[in-house]
RNA sequence: CGGGGUGUGGCGCAGAUUGGUAGCGCGCUCCGUUCGGGUCGGAGAGGUCAUCGGUUCAAAUCCGGUCACCCCGACCA
């Protein structure tokens, strides 16, 4: 590509809004340009970079078997209402109605439509297992696009579909799927960390999410430091610790003016935090509910911990969680503030009458606790469950943090930020039994199709590639997934150097290498600079210095190191500089 | 949804407190100059100041509504 014909041109400013470096870098060096929140252009050479993505994950699919394919993404409303998530998906599913009346999704995913197929291409254990995956784009109505390509409302997604007839099949094959993940993010110069995960909207028994490490990402992720446990902080578990005390504490009640937060309750009855209980409401809606028709959600933990909504949401078996207004928490009798489940009208389980109470398993390790009395201005010491009050439910509602202690192996725990780059979902017989997707077994029985749903983001994912391979003067693009191999420029005006540059231009790509040819009538110090900004990983220079010599300097984008080439030893040259694979 | 911030040529910004009819840098066009790290000089093109309404003789500037975009939070009573 000459970049004389080259759509579109560098910036020497990113637009201010751009806070991410791979948002900067991205729309500075020409690869994408905004179009609204969370809608990006590819630029020509973005587009390019896409491609070389598509074409690792091509294959990887195709070693394991995996057929690529193409769906719709328009989508009629009934596939959607035949699996239930017309209305499960919730908020974030574009759905749309045209003027005749036809009522559509825009795909935020290919379940359905990969469904759909089953029904009528799988109708014998003979058609079984199968992968098939596609590159496309998803539609998500997300309530906060941020982060350039990171939160994204039109995305493009990479996601394979397995469809196997027993849970022990699709436990088999998960392994090699997972491994085809860590090889593409590999290949793409991206460590990651597979964690376990929340299912979320996407349904299912289990899943993996593979996390990068970064301080700007808007997953937690909890890691032990001493044995391999890792998981998103939706789903990690810790272990509680902490003793219920031998002799239990007589409840008293106690005034304590002013002290409506957790940290001024222990503080001034002279308690750690860990001897509180705190309270914490929520308006549950259930899945398919109209908010009107919810319920109050009463949650406890112990003071020290947190409440995670995840698990918390998980533990009420789904639907919508917000938090709950005052006069919500007045009207079931509880005073915001001095707030506990002592003295409340609890029901006896998560279905039944009365106020949900669900409490999370840390307030069985401790005792004695100062615990809100629903009175103004009044706690209650030495507290303990069950003696002074009943809950509806025990569960693991809090969130890991920091500090705890490894389920997995007694370690201690660390949080941090990443960002999602891939999930593989074992979706099991969520979609299947939804809509009587079944096969003949060997018997001539019906049985159901398990599914598996495996997703990678390739927008994200490029976003993150820049993340990782930058310095201050541009991208440093992987050999893998670089735009170009090779980055040519002529320098200086002479006719010499620029029939030199050209005759190197049409040889390299004879040699089979792509070409980013700089041939502008700019000076060197432009040249230079955008050379850097875009990234390629591979330069080379000719000069009227050089060619007085015969040749022509190579540098990679990564090194500070230069070389003199001689012409014609160039071709041969290049392929010993290509970099490690990552 | 809540909180904070920002909307002025393609990009980055000033002008607003103290209303008087818009300016700088980059980029773009043309001429010359320079030619291995964003050369230098000159001449130009380009803006209903997000939008709607109000106050005023007069609004980018003051007041109100709307929209868009960015950041933080989606909780701890």
């Amino acid at each position: 590509m000459r970049m004389t014909k080259a759509f579109g041109k560098t910036l020497r400013e990113a637009p201010a809004d751009a806070e991410m470096i791979s948002h900067q870098l991205l729309i500075r060096a020409n690869y994408i340009r905004p179009l609204g929140a969370g809608l990006y252009t590819f630029m020509p050479l973005g587009y390019r970079v896409i491609r070389k993505i598509w074409d690792i994950m091509a294959e990887e699919m195709e070693a394991i078997d995996g057929q690529e394919m193409w769906m719709p993404n328009l989508h009629p409303a009934k596939v959607w209402q035949a699996t239930g998530r017309w209305t499960e998906f919730g908020p974030a599913l574009v759905k749309l109605r045209t003027e005749s009346g036809r009522e559509y999704a825009l795909s935020p995913t290919h379940e359905e439509v990969v469904n759909d197929i089953t029904l009528s291409d799988i109708e014998s254990y003979r058609d079984l297992p199968r992968l098939v995956y596609h590159v496309s784009k998803k539609f998500r109505d997300e309530p906060r696009a941020r982060g350039g390509l990171i939160r994204l409302r039109e995305f493009i997604m990479k996601d394979a579909y397995s469809l196997d007839p027993s849970e022990d099949s699709m436990d088999e094959f998960y392994p090699s799927m997972y491994q085809a993940y860590l090889n593409i993010f590999q290949r793409c110069g991206v460590p990651t960390v597979p964690i376990l995960a929340d299912v979320g909207a996407m349904g299912g028994k289990s899943s993996h999410e593979f996390a990068v490490p970064h301080e700007q990402g808007e997953d937690t992720f909890i890691a032990c430091t001493s044995c391999n446990y890792a998981a998103n902080v939706d789903t990690a578990e810790f272990v509680r610790e902490g003793q219920p005390p031998v002799d239990q504490a007589e409840l008293k009640k106690m005034a304590t003016p002013d002290c409506t937060t957790i940290a001024q309750v222990a503080d001034f009855v002279g308690v750690p935090v860990s001897q509180t209980i705190k309270a914490i409401f929520y308006w549950n809606t259930p899945p398919g509910r109209l908010e009107k028709d919810g319920r109050f959600v009463f949650g406890l933990v112990r003071g020290d911990l947190e409440v995670n909504e995840t698990k918390l949401v998980n533990a009420l078996g789904g639907g919508e969680l917000r938090p709950a207004i005052e006069d919500e928490i007045r009207a079931i009798g509880a005073v915001p503030g001095y707030a506990s489940a002592v003295g409340l009208e609890v029901a006896p389980d998560i279905n039944g009458g009365g106020i949900i109470v669900i409490a999370d398993r840390s307030i069985e390790n401790g005792g004695d606790f100062v615990i809100g009395a629903n009175d103004e201005g009044y706690h209650y010491t030495g507290a303990n469950y069950p003696r002074d009050f009943a809950i509806s439910q025990m569960a693991d509602i809090a969130q890991a943090d920091t500090g705890h202690k490894c389920p997995n192996c007694g370690g201690r725990i660390e949080a941090r930020r990443a960002i999602e780059v891939g999930h593989c979902f074992k979706l099991g017989t969520r979609y299947s039994e939804a809509t009587g997707a079944t096969y003949l077994d060997e018997n001539n029985e019906p049985q159901l199709i398990y599914m598996g749903s495996y997703g990678i983001g390739l927008d994200r994912l490029m976003a993150v590639i820049v993340e990782l391979h930058h310095d201050q003067d541009g991208i440093i693009w992987p050999d893998s997934v670089a735009p170009f191999d090779l980055h040519l420029m002529s320098l200086g005006k002479g006719e010499e150097v620029e029939e030199a540059a050209d005759k190197l231009y049409v040889k390299l790509m004879g040699a089979g290498f792509t070409v980013y040819y700089d041939d502008r009538d700019a000076s060197a110090g432009v040249k230079f600079k955008d050379a850097d900004l875009i990234g390629i990983p591979l330069r080379v220079t000719v000069g009227a210095r050089g060619l007085a010599q015969g040749a022509v300097e190579v540098k990679r984008r990564s090194s500070d190191e230069r070389l003199m080439v001689p012409l014609d030893e160039l071709v041969e040259y290049i392929p010993t500089t290509k970099e490690a694979s990552y």
